[in-house]
DNA sequence: AATTACAAACAAACAAGCCTGTTTGTTTAT
DNA sequence: ATAAACAAACAGGCTTGTTTGTTTGTAATT
């Protein structure tokens, strides 16, 4: 005889149904794009039905921004802990870049350039959106903040390199969508790899704490696959 | 009395109307997106009807892609008159760089990333414009292997700095959606424009060509404005 | 423990609006 | 007279938010 099943109480009923649609909201994001998914594709997508779709979340421009919310406060996470093992355990600039290249190919960047457009012409959906795209920028900082302290950079020096460095890397997923090319991504993250390794070295050499062994232990980054994935067929988180 | 204007041929009325139509469709690709403006928009904003529109662009998928078309079309031009330019006279990495930041924040880009989730998830409209796309990167290469030949830089080296020179670009203009910051973008670029002058220096040093002076004669780039425009309310070309 | 009333979560049907490509009609050039 | 360029009307499909209906959890009462 098979046991009931116990019941979950309202409470868990909505956390289940709004992380199925927030989820399957992210994935069509990815998948299809903003403007080519439809809340009958949420819904569905989600094993859900549209009423109660609507039931949580009361329009489509509603949904899409608490999914994007939703991802990027995962990101931010990610990067606070990231900053966090840095501070315990030491990091490097190579080690970084690959996180960051691995965070934003790995669907991030994809998808925010799927309401890019959207952001630029709908006030409202903008103003939605900016404050958890501070919190992942508050967590960026972070990152590099730690890394600066660690090796004796300026802040403010180390700040303009991520900066530089994230633009970089949404320049190249930008350009993927219409270069299919992976020597020449992969060419470009090792250039920029090698110049951050410069900057965190150079600094060294201005500040009397490093010595020229030093140089290799800041290059000891392993290569990461730097190809673009395009349209993705990934549907697992 | 006033005099009867002449007839204009059917050749020239095509080619009229079909401007007229590549123009209003540039434009509100930029100030609307590609998504949010509609057939009806385009042939209002050109002064046509429908009728007229379908006649000449059998679909909206190839109204837009030939609008793209065009204007990548003038962009590349503009490319190869520079190259000559520097040619004839000579360059700096900081004029190119003001260049290509001007020409990519004066719509270009903006434009671009109203298309590009298209471009993702339509093989059919990607298919279209990446001949154009690729026409567009060699008038890119042109610019610099001048640059790389006048200062006597490896080109493999100098299109690798090229490179990462456009998606720095790509990605502060991607990322001035949401981040509303002058200062920010022209610090950014400040720090690009002197590691661009660095590589171009280091190179000369590298070959017994330049002098301590030619410093100063590399340097001469002009501060630009930086600030990415977000809205554009410019509708003149 | 069973029943009742109520609220929340969920589903299905409705209806209006918008957009696109197609068809029919008019004007202009040859 | 004919073809090309242009305009206006047609019609079908899709999407969205709204309304109506059903199921599930919760608390109070018997």
């Amino acid at each position: 005889m098979k046991p009931r099943s116990r019941r979950k109480t309202q409470q868990e009923r909505t956390a289940d149904t709004t992380l199925k649609l927030l989820n399957a909201t992210i994935d069509l994001l990815h998948d299809r794009g903003l403007y080519r998914m439809s809340t009958s594709d949420i819904a569905e997508a989600a094993g859900v039905s549209r009423g109660a779709l609507t039931h949580h979340f009361s329009s489509k421009e509603e949904i899409i921004a608490a999914a994007i919310s939703h991802q990027l406060r995962d990101a931010t996470a990610g990067l606070h802990k990231m900053a966090e093992g840095i501070r315990q355990s030491g990091g490097t600039s190579d080690k970084i870049v690959d996180y960051l290249w691995q965070m934003m190919n790995d669907r991030l960047f994809y998808v925010t350039m799927e309401y890019l457009p959207e952001a630029r012409h709908n006030k409202t959906f903008r103003s939605a959106i900016i404050p958890v795209v501070q919190e992942f920028h508050a967590g960026l900082n972070s990152v590099w903040a730690e890394l600066a302290g660690q090796v004796g950079v300026e802040v403010e020096h180390a700040l303009v390199l991520m900066n530089a460095t994230m633009c970089l890397i949404r320049g190249m997923i930008a350009q993927s969508a219409t270069r299919d090319d992976p020597v020449y991504f992969e060419a470009l993250l090792n250039f920029w790899k090698e110049k951050m390794r410069r900057e965190f070295m150079l600094k060294n050499d201005e500040h009397p704490v490093g010595s020229a062994d030093s140089k290799q232990s800041l290059a000891d980054g392993e290569i990461s696959s730097a190809a673009p994935r395009h349209q993705g067929a990934m549907r697992g988180r």
